[in-house]
DNA sequence: CAAGAAGTCAAATGATAACTTGAATAGATT
DNA sequence: AATCTATTCAAGTTATCATTTGACTTCTTG
């Protein structure tokens, strides 16, 4: 080997830190992680119930995660809640999510066993969505747990978590369009609501994406005041979600 | 331990399947190889030496690249050309880049000890020169190797490679208003133009990102012939890049 | 068909990663 | 101060990764 040109060993050492990010996002339960945090903060322990591991391993991966600059925690009292460090975060993960489904033929096959046959579940653009809203021509509902619809939804959308949903139904009309949506394109909630009102009869459809690929869009939002000090008190004081509300949620 | 809810396998192995292409960029080697194709393909020979390794060692990068979906290998005689499997894997390398620039503070500082202080090296958003190239106010110098310039380059720059660029210059007026870009905002060639044109007294500043960035915001370009067959030819007739010319390329 | 060139494969080694378990903080509550 | 809770740290095990070396395959050229 001849000698390496001058500024070798500086170059790598920039690109090993520009990879140092997508080593954090390098494993499923980081970017379980990542798509979770999209939907707003969360303490170690709720994190550690969705990606359905243990605390001391869920805090290991939101160390890295963190110390790769993706997230950003804040302490409050004896909790600790993560978050994503920016905006860009999420666009990195979409954009992640996006080459994953476009160029790797597995995604397509564990989508599909994870999410259950997608045969009777039509798929809805937000651009689409965003002109039918306007025409007032669609019942939009919002499948994610409650706390989340709460932190921000679309606007115009009705809180439907799931377990609820059937319950709900009575107050639209039976001609009525609806469309539902929750975190993400691999989100298990839409595509289970969409079969159950589909099962009954109604006109259903799930948006492709989810609510942190409408916000980035610029589409119209409800949002929680972002009086983030009283706000955070608020938070803080609910209960975290049960285990019900959180198990196998996507 | 609880039982898992149903479904959670399954959801991890669709994580994990996400996740993968993460992987496959985490790692400094290959991320440096993901940057140089974002230019335009290369043969296994070249890619190693731009990134300072043998050639069994970067073959094995490079299958792990190719098997995460991220390149698309060509074969043609004896050898094999790689390319990026679709823009979009271009725009996720850019997104990467992003997020550890604003969130990782090492890389600053990393950066600067490859490319020497930045000091005298003002920058310039695409933008701001595409602006100014509609007014036919700058002189756009595209410092990267000639072969890179012919793939694609920004309508209207000049071809003027690091080595050749002190000959160059008596073409172009004193009082001219020299912009320098190259591959990508951590290429060296651009900030080491800047300095040499400005040790000259003459104005310079370089372009803060690269001709990927500039192609794909829709900003004007001169391609290449997209007869890909015959091109193709073209491109393998022609000589590997010499050791020096690709020596310390970033 | 033999020789050469460009890539890939396979085995071996040292380094890093993921998960579990049990202990240690740090702030809240009594 | 003593106790409780949420989170983090430390150690140990098994698995995966990066690199080198040398052999192997495949296509081209004489």
């Amino acid at each position: 080997m001849e000698g390496s040109p001058p500024g070798r060993d500086a170059k790598d050492a920039l690109f090993a830190a520009l990879a140092s990010v997508a080593k954090a996002l390098g494993n499923g339960h980081r970017t379980e992680i990542v798509d979770v945090l999209a939907q707003g903060e969360r303490q170690v322990e709720e994190i550690a119930g969705e990606i359905g591991q243990s605390v001391a391993n869920t805090s290991q991966h939101l160390q890295r995660l963190t110390h790769a600059g993706l997230l950003r925690p804040r302490r409050q009292g004896t909790r600790v809640f993560y978050r994503l460090a920016s905006e860009r975060v999420a666009e990195l993960w979409s954009a992640l999510r996006d080459v994953a489904t476009e160029h790797v033929a597995e995604v397509e096959v564990l989508a599909a066993a994870y999410l259950g046959s997608r045969d009777g579940v039509e798929q809805l653009s937000a651009a689409e969505l965003a002109e039918r809203l306007s025409e007032g021509r669609v019942v939009v509902l919002d499948v994610r747990p409650s706390r989340e619809y709460e932190a921000g939804h679309i606007a115009g959308a009705e809180s439907a978590p799931l377990t609820e949903l059937p319950e709900l139904l009575d107050r639209f009309p039976e001609t009525a369009e609806f469309v539902a949506y929750c975190r993400g394109p691999y989100c298990v909630y839409a595509d289970q609501a969409v079969r159950l009102l589909r099962a009954r009869g109604l006109t259903a459809r799930r948006l492709s994406t989810g609510f942190p690929e409408w916000r980035r869009a610029g589409l119209p939002v409800s949002l929680a005041e972002p009086a983030d000090r009283t706000k955070a008190a608020v938070t803080a004081a609910a209960p975290p979600l049960s285990a019900a509300e959180r198990a196998d949620a996507g």
